[in-house]
RNA sequence: GGGCGCAUAGCUCAGUGGUAGAGCGCUGCUCUUACAAAGCAGAUGUCGCUGGUUCGAAACCAGCUGUGCCCACCA
C-alpha cells in the first residue's frame, strides 16, 4: 500500500493534535474545504491527459428542483466511485448538469403565472418562454449549491442544460437524421392526452391505477333487435361510429352487417365483426368510438369506419345538441340520466374497478384523443438496445432488472414524442404554403417566404437526455472530450427511469455512436424511503430536506447512511437515528485521529518489517491489507452497503477499539518497539483515511492532510493490498488475546467492578500464544501487577492462560456459581451435539472436508470450555 | 390478466447447504486522560405456513398465505 505522493518532512506533526478539538464540527471544515478543492481543479477532467478516461453523466436534475435525499443517494454512489478512480490514476470525469424538463418545468412557471392571476396564453409564446428562462436563472442555482453542500466532484466548467446551444444542435442533428432515415413520422392516432397540461404524453407518462367506475348497458337499436352494449365511459356514446360482435358469436352473426340506431343522435351505425371483441365479456357487443379509444381506432380502421371527434382538447363535448360544452364528467352523467329517461339502461350502473389512466404529471385522467402528431419509429432501435444487453456490451446491475429492461424494448410501440407546449425544443420542421414539409438540421438554411410556417409543438423532454452521454460531451462535434470521455463507464441511475432514460439513451447513443453503447454498465439503484420502509412523500409529511440533516450532522454523515443502505437494485430507508450514528463515526474517525497525533504516530521512514513488529502491529497490518482487498472487490461489484459496513467494522472495531487499546501499553513503555508501533499506528491511521475518503470525504481530508502535512486525500493514491503483510499467525494470536481479554471482563462486568478499577492479578501464560502480551493484557484487562499479600480469589483458566484475580472480600460466589454452571450446561449440550455428529457415518462420508473439520474444532472447543468452567467452579471459594 | 421480488431480533436490513448476523433501539455498570456523539458487559429469533430433497435447510424444490413493484388495448 506504498503511497508514490512525496513525504514531506514534517509528516506526523505532534502539536496538531493540540488544534484539533474534541469534537467534529462539520458545519466549520466543509463549506471551505469543498471550495479549496474545486479552486485547486481536482474536479477538472482533462481531455489531453494520457491518464485511461473514467466517465459518469449526472442523470440531470430538473433545473426547477432542489435536491432531495434520492440525489443526495445517487450523488453519492456516483461521488464515491469517482473519487476511487481518481485517486486509482484514472483521468475522471463527472459530467454535471441539469434537464429542461418540459412539462414539469412548464407546470411549475404555469403555476407562478397563477399566483398573478395570469395564463401563458396573456403573455404569448415568446414572452411566456423567456419567462421561463429567467426562473431557471433564478432557481437553477440552487441545485448547484446543494451538490457543493453534498461534496459532489463534478467538473463545473463543463456544466451543460439541455436547451443550450449545442445540445440544442444535437437534438437538431439527431432528429434530422432519423427523419431522413423514416425513423421519425408524423401521423394521426389515438395519443394520450392530459386535459389539463393540454398536451399528449407517451405511453410511460400514464400512470394507470384502479378507479371505481361504473359500467352502464346501454341498448342500442329498437326494443325488438337491439343490441346492448356496456360502458365505463357513456359521453364518448356520441361519437360511435360502430357496434362491433366476435365473428363467431351466433347471437349476433343475423345482425352483421346491417344498422342500428345509436340513442340521442338519430344516427344508424353499422354492426361489424372483429376478432378483437371478447364474446365472453359483458354481452358480447361492443361500442366502437374510432376517435376517443385505441382499440377501438383500430377496430375503424379495420371496418373503414369514420372517426368522429365529441370531445376537445378539454375534454368538453363538442356536438351540437343538448351536451354542447358539457366537461367530460358532467357530460356521462347528463347523458345516462337522458338515456334512462328513454328507457335505454337496461341494467342499472353497477360499481365497476378498473384501470384509468392518470397524466404522470398532474393526475388528470387521461383523454385517449385521435390527435396528429409526430413519433419515432422504435423497432430498429429498441431492437438494437436490446441486443447490445443481451450480447453482454451493456451490463446490468442487478442482474434481476434485465428482465424488466428486456420486456420493455421488445414490446415497444411507437414514440410519441410532439408536445404542446411551448418550454422545450421546437420541432425543426417547416411546413410551406403548397403542403410541403421540409425536416431542418442545423446546417440547413430555413426556407423563409410567404406562408413558411415552422411546426408549434416540442418535443418529448427524454427526447434531448436521451442523448446526454455524447451531447453534453460536444456531440456532434467531434471534440477532443468526445474522443476521450465517450463511451461513459458507468450510469447510474434509479430503476425507476429505466425505460424513460436509460432506454432512450440505449437506443439513441447506440444509433447517433455507430453501435457503440453509450456505457457499459447501468448500476441501478432503489428509492430512498422512510425509517420504516415508507415512500417519501410531502403530503404523508415523512419527507426530509437533507440540507436539515447536513446542517445537523455534517454531510459526511448523510452520505455514510445512506451508502450503508445502499444494496443493490433495492430501496434505502433512512432515518434521523441513523445519521446520528453516522456522525458518530465520524467523530470517532476524529478522535481517533486526536490520538494518533497525540501519541505521535509518525509516518516516517520505511515501515518497520515483522521481525521489528509486536503481534498487535502485525495483526492490524494484516487486517487492513485484508479490508483493502475486501473493499476493492466490493466496489467492483457496486455493493456500497457491504463496503461501507466493512469499512466501519474495520475502522470502528479493529482499529479504534482493539489495536488503539492494544498499542497503549507499547506506547508508554517507549523504546524500539514504541517506535515502530507509531509508525505502524500512522500506517493504520493513513491507509485507513484513504480507504474511507470516498465515501466520507469531508471529515478524512481535514484529518488526512493534519497527519501527512500534504496537499489532498482527493488526490492520493488509493491503497493497493499488499499481501505479503498478510500474518495468519498474529491473526489468531490476537484473536485469543481477545478472546482472554473479554473473559476477564465478562467476570469484572459479572462482579460489578468499576471498568476502570485496577484488580490485582497473577498471570500465568506458560505454553500460551500470548507470552509476549502480557503488558498488553494487563493493560487493557485493567489488571495490576500481584504485590505483596496477594490472595487469589478467582482464577479463570482461558485458552490455556490461567489469570488469578484478587477480589478479596468482594467476590459475588453466589452470581459466578450461577453463571459458570449456565455456562457450562451449554458446552455440554454442544459437546453432545457435536459428538452426535462425529458419529454420523453419512455425515462423515458425504460433508465437505472442512465442514468435518469444523465439527472437530466445535468438539475441541466444547471440550476446552467445559475444563475451563470447571477449573473455574472449583477455584471459586466456598459462598 | 401476465411478469418479477420480498417475508430472518422491537425497527430497518445482510446472510445462495454445515452451531443464526449488523446498525439503531433495549438492560446493567462506568465521565478508565482520543472520543459520554464514548467504553465495557448483556438480553432478545419454533429464520411466514405446510410438505419435499438431503447425513444436514434460513438457504434448494412444490404448494399455501401475506406483501411490494413492474407491465397490459379488462369494452
Amino acid at each position: 500500500m506504498t503511497d508514490t505522493n512525496q513525504r514531506p518532512d514534517n509528516s506526523g506533526d505532534h502539536s496538531a493534535a493540540e488544534t484539533l478539538p474534541t469534537q467534529y464540527t462539520p458545519a466549520e471544515v466543509e463549506g471551505p474545504l469543498y471550495e479549496r478543492w474545486v479552486e485547486r481543479g481536482y474536479f477538472e477532467a482533462d481531455a489531453k491527459s494520457d491518464k485511461p478516461p473514467y466517465t459518469i453523466v449526472i442523470p440531470p436534475p430538473n433545473v426547477t428542483g432542489s435536491l432531495h435525499l434520492g440525489h443526495a443517494f445517487e450523488h453519492t454512489i456516483i461521488d464515491s466511485l469517482t473519487r476511487r478512480k481518481r485517486m486509482q490514476g484514472y483521468e475522471v470525469l463527472w459530467q454535471p448538469g441539469m434537464d429542461h424538463a418540459g412539462i414539469a418545468t412548464q407546470n411549475v412557471v404555469e403555476r407562478e403565472l397563477a399566483k398573478e392571476g395570469k395564463s401563458r396564453h396573456d403573455l404569448g409564446r415568446e414572452a411566456f418562454v423567456e419567462k421561463v428562462w429567467q426562473w431557471k436563472a433564478e432557481s437553477g442555482g440552487q441545485i448547484s449549491g446543494q451538490m457543493r453542500r453534498l461534496g459532489d466532484g463534478v467538473d463545473w466548467s463543463r456544466e451543460r442544460f439541455t436547451m443550450d446551444e449545442g445540445l440544442s444542435q444535437a437534438v437538431q442533428t439527431i432528429f434530422k437524421k432519423l427523419y431522413d432515415d423514416e425513423l421519425i413520422y408524423r401521423a394521426e392516432r389515438i395519443i394520450n392526452w392530459c386535459p389539463r397540461c393540454l398536451t399528449a404524453i407517451s405511453d410511460i407518462e400514464v400512470e394507470y391505477q384502479d378507479d371505481d367506475g361504473e359500467l352502464v348497458s346501454i341498448r342500442y337499436g329498437s326494443e325488438a333487435d337491439g343490441v346492448v352494449v356496456a360502458t365505463t365511459r357513456a359521453e364518448t356514446m356520441l361519437g360511435d361510429t360502430a357496434v362491433a360482435v366476435h365473428p363467431d358469436d351466433e347471437r349476433y352473426r343475423h345482425l352483421v352487417g346491417t344498422e342500428i340506431e345509436l340513442p340521442l343522435t338519430g344516427r344508424r351505425i353499422p354492426i361489424v365483426a372483429d376478432a378483437h371483441v371478447d364474446p365472453e365479456f359483458g354481452t358480447g357487443a361492443v361500442k366502437v368510438t374510432p376517435a376517443h379509444d385505441p382499440n377501438d381506432f383500430e377496430i375503424g380502421r379495420r371496418h373503414d369506419l369514420p372517426s368522429i371527434t365529441v370531445l376537445d382538447e378539454h375534454g368538453v363535448i363538442t356536438v351540437h345538441g343538448p351536451f354542447l360544452g358539457l366537461d367530460r364528467f358532467e357530460a356521462r352523467s347528463t347523458i345516462v340520466g337522458a338515456l334512462r329517461a328513454e328507457g335505454r339502461i337496461v341494467a342499472e350502473k353497477r360499481p365497476y374497478t378498473h384501470s384509468v389512466g392518470h397524466c404522470s404529471r398532474c393526475k388528470t385522467t387521461i383523454e385517449p384523443r385521435l390527435s396528429l402528431q409526430w413519433w419515432v419509429k422504435v423497432g430498429p432501435l429498441a431492437q438494437a438496445a436490446g441486443d447490445a444487453v443481451r450480447d453482454g456490451r451493456v451490463q446490468i446491475h442487478p442482474k434481476e432488472m434485465e428482465s424488466r429492461y428486456f420486456g420493455w424494448v421488445d414490446n415497444l410501440h411507437d414514440w410519441c414524442i410532439s408536445r404542446q407546449l411551448w418550454w422545450g425544443h421546437r420541432i425543426p420542421v417547416w411546413y410551406g404554403p403548397n403542403g410541403e414539409v421540409v425536416c431542418v438540421g442545423p446546417d440547413d438554411e430555413i426556407p423563409t417566404g410567404e406562408g413558411w410556417t415552422q411546426d408549434t409543438d416540442v418535443l418529448d423532454t427524454w427526447f434531448s437526455s436521451g442523448l446526454w452521454p455524447f451531447s453534453t460531451l460536444g456531440w456532434p462535434e467531434q471534440t477532443p472530450s468526445l474522443e476521450k470521455f465517450f463511451p461513459t463507464s458507468v450510469l447510474v441511475t434509479g430503476y425507476d427511469i429505466l425505460f424513460f432514460w436509460v432506454a432512450r439513451m440505449m437506443m439513441f447513443g447506440l444509433y447517433a455512436m455507430d453501435g457503440t453503447p453509450p456505457f457499459h454498465t447501468i448500476a441501478l439503484h432503489g428509492m430512498v424511503r422512510d425509517q420504516f420502509g415508507k415512500k417519501m412523500s410531502k403530503s404523508f409529511g415523512n419527507a426530509v430536506n437533507p440540507l436539515d440533516w447536513m446542517d445537523a450532522y455534517g454531510s459526511d454523515a448523510v452520505r455514510f447512511t445512506l451508502a450503508r443502505g445502499a444494496n443493490p437494485g433495492t430501496d434505502v430507508p433512512i432515518g434521523e437515528d441513523w445519521v446520528q450514528g453516522s456522525r458518530n463515526f465520524c467523530n470517532k474517525v476524529w478522535n481517533a485521529t486526536r490520538f494518533a497525533l497525540m501519541n505521535g504516530a509518525t509516518l516516517d521512514g520505511p515501515l518497520p518489517a515483522a521481525e521489528e513488529l509486536t503481534a498487535a502491529d502485525r495483526w492490524i497490518l494484516s487486517r487492513l491489507n485484508a479490508t483493502v482487498a475486501e473493499v476493492d472487490a466490493l466496489y467492483d461489484d457496486y455493493q456500497f452497503a457491504k463496503l461501507s459496513d466493512a469499512l466501519f467494522h474495520f475502522a470502528w472495531d479493529e482499529v479504534f477499539d482493539w489495536y488503539v487499546e492494544l498499542s497503549k501499553a507499547t506506547l508508554i513503555a517507549g523504546g524500539p518497539q514504541a517506535e515502530a508501533t507509531r509508525r505502524v499506528l500512522g500506517e493504520v491511521l493513513e491507509v485507513t483515511l484513504r480507504l474511507l475518503h470516498p465515501v466520507i470525504p469531508f471529515v478524512t481530508d481535514t484529518l488526512w492532510t493534519t497527519l501527512t502535512g500534504r496537499e489532498s486525500v482527493v488526490v492520493a493514491d488509493w491503497p493497493v493490498a499488499d499481501a505479503a503483510r498478510r500474518d495468519v499467525a498474529a491473526e489468531r494470536e490476537i484473536e485469543t488475546l481477545q478472546q482472554v481479554v473479554t473473559e476477564i471482563r465478562r467476570f469484572r462486568a459479572d462482579q460489578g467492578l468499576n471498568p476502570g478499577q485496577k484488580v490485582p492479578a497473577q498471570l500465568d501464560l506458560t505454553g500460551t500464544a500470548l507470552t509476549a502480551h502480557e503488558a498488553a493484557l494487563r493493560s487493557v484487562a485493567k489488571l495490576q501487577p500481584a504485590g505483596d499479600g496477594f490472595h487469589a480469589t478467582a482464577t479463570l483458566p482461558v485458552a490455556g492462560a490461567i489469570v488469578a484475580l484478587d477480589l478479596s472480600g468482594t467476590i459475588d460466589v453466589v452470581a459466578e456459581r450461577k453463571r459458570l454452571a449456565k455456562d457450562l450446561a451449554t458446552a455440554e449440550k454442544e459437546l453432545a451435539q457435536a459428538r452426535a455428529k462425529l458419529a454420523n457415518d453419512a455425515f462423515l462420508a458425504k460433508a465437505a472436508p472442512a465442514a468435518v473439520e469444523k465439527i472437530h474444532a466445535r468438539q475441541a472447543k466444547a471440550e476446552s470450555d467445559i475444563t475451563r468452567l470447571t477449573a473455574q467452579l472449583a477455584a471459586l471459594p466456598e459462598a
